[in-house]
DNA sequence: TTGTAGGCGTTATCAG
DNA sequence: CTGATAACGCCTACAA
């Protein structure tokens, strides 16, 4: 006997109480099969023992764990945090566990992350976007893992989506602010390679320039990491450099803070100097002065259908067909018309 | 046959190549023991079979995972955010996955997500504070799961803390700020019940007033959720009752910035009107205007060396002494000295 | 260098 | 209602 005694396991519960360890694991899972003295007796010698079922061995017997993974481009903004909380809420009422991870915007440490949840045994995987390489879906596919793509739609993705189109909103809130008279128009956007969110955004605006009487190649794009510090970098590079704009759109609204910010320290004045806009309407987005105009993202609805949606490919294997959400622009005091 | 066949198993593989599961499982694991012939054949068996180890069964053979879990208030602001990020970083170089799970601040589903990340095998734990029933440290206890809390340091506590002293810290910016003149001051903090950092914090600001000539109890404490909103009415409700403070401190930066709001939407002017401080110095702090005063913390560093350690725990089975990190006070733009 | 075989903790199928 | 017992997929002495 060491003093580091392994936990106990059903074989002691059993020992302890009497049984067999049929009889325990019974208990467990279907405690109206077994007798309500033997049950009694199977508790109590559960609690003194302290004993907890071993999930890889219930895994091991039953191949499902409960456990939906999430992964997520990062944690270090509210983009995902509202959608997600909703998410887990709704898979906690199915039963399930959520186990976040995420992935700092790398694509392989995004597979590596896959490939850990699914060896964990989760039954289901949450990703953001489409955009990744075919290889990974075609491992999930052969591992027979749900997946379902969420802050994005598109039909005709590999995966289910769910989500809204990032294109047309981003077309929608640029059509609304060139209404006020902009021509000399700029972008700060997070990267776009592997990201279907920004690259659909980039596009959204340019279709939005082309149909109000602009070209599509004058909207001057800078990518930048998904950073305040960036977002306030690029800007000033912007209104510093030749061609200055009278309104940056930014492709979300954490660059967009970072470009109020850049604007601040060079003393330009939002929005009678520059409009700004975002996109996601996160906190942040209210917080700010003025507050930025942005387009609002239904997170919560979305995080919510997302599971149930999750919940139903894994428990009746069907195929998910997703589902597209409304979005819609929000005005708020950071952008005007174009002085002069 | 069904359409539905399972993924590979390490049979599966060995039955392809003509060897042994032995020796799969030596190629997988220690690769040097097999000859480079039939590590060949093994390999492209692996390959073209897809295969993939099931995790649960090698956990059951090793007990061990390499993974470790987290279970954090919220995934709703940045305060968590950014030491994670530096402790997945440092896991992730010694070989450990991390595993993130959100409480929304209630007890009963954090005790719940513990139990998930520990049936799952999770080597070790990572908490925020250390203020939690005694029956869930016995429980990990009998489990053998390392544990650690970050976000606090206390050398006494339950388990071995790694963060920084949030009495002393909020005594040390309280202090600061009365030394401007305050007389009249509030505060608005996060529940305090069951957290550690939010008790804390309201003793040391206590302890500030006591020794600077002003009494503890006219510390006007009000406890909310956190919530940038909670923040706003928190506040309004204090600016508009009797004995209207001209300083209020707040128990972090979210609810600061809600302050501020709440501010703004009462037509004060902060510092003008009255001062606001916060705690945590997350982003947010440096882009409200004006720019917040508040506790810096030195998040990536302890989310480092939390993981350290707790590697350390885990591999070397040592007990964990903890560490104390240093926090500083930042002054910005938000406090000034009380009007008249 | 490789193969054999026992065990890890549960669940599930059969008998009793 | 309860008890044996065979999976589940992998690792690792121990043998060869």
């Amino acid at each position: 006997m060491s003093d580091h005694p392994a936990p106990p396991t059903l074989d002691d519960v059993a020992r302890a109480a009497g049984v067999s360890t049929a009889t325990v694991s019974r208990c467990l899972n279907d405690p109206k099969m077994v007798s309500a003295p033997t049950r009694e007796r199977v508790d109590s010698a559960i609690k003194t023992l302290g004993y907890t079922p071993n999930f890889a061995a219930r895994f091991m017997a039953v191949q499902r764990t409960f456990t939906v993974g999430a992964i997520i481009p990062t944690m270090e903004n509210a983009i995902f945090a509202r959608g997600l909380q909703a998410f887990q809420e709704e898979l906690h009422h199915h039963g399930y566990t959520l186990l976040v991870s995420s992935s700092a915007y790398q694509a392989e440490a995004e597979e590596e992350q896959v490939r850990a949840l699914v060896a964990r045994g989760a039954d289901g995987l949450l990703l953001i976007g489409y955009d990744r390489d075919q290889a990974l879906y075609d491992y999930l596919q052969r591992q027979r893992v749900p997946v379902l793509a969420a802050w994005s739609f598109d039909p005709d993705a590999a995966i289910p989506s769910i989500g809204f189109d990032n294109r047309s909103a981003m077309r929608a809130l640029t059509t609304q602010v060139l209404g006020m008279g902009h021509t000399r128009v700029a972008m700060i956007s997070a990267h776009s390679a592997e990201n279907d969110r920004a690259r659909m955004r980039i596009e959204g605006a340019r279709i939005a320039m082309e149909q109000n009487g602009l070209s599509a190649d004058d909207l001057y794009v800078v990518e930048v990491s998904y950073d305040i510090n960036e977002g306030a970098e690029a800007f000033k590079t912007l209104m510093t450099g030749p061609n200055r704009p009278s309104l940056v759109l930014c492709g979300n609204d954490v660059l967009a803070v970072g470009a109020m910010r850049g604007a601040a320290e060079l003393g330009l004045s939002v929005p009678d100097d520059v409009s700004i806009t975002g996109f996601d309407d996160i906190e942040l987005a209210q917080v700010v002065t003025p507050a930025l105009t942005t387009v609002h993202v239904p997170h919560r609805q979305m995080g919510r259908l997302a599971a149930q949606q999750l919940v139903d490919m894994i428990e009746n294997k069907t195929d998910g067909v997703g589902k597209e959400l409304e979005s819609h622009v929000v005005m708020r005091g950071s952008v005007a018309e174009p002085r002069s």
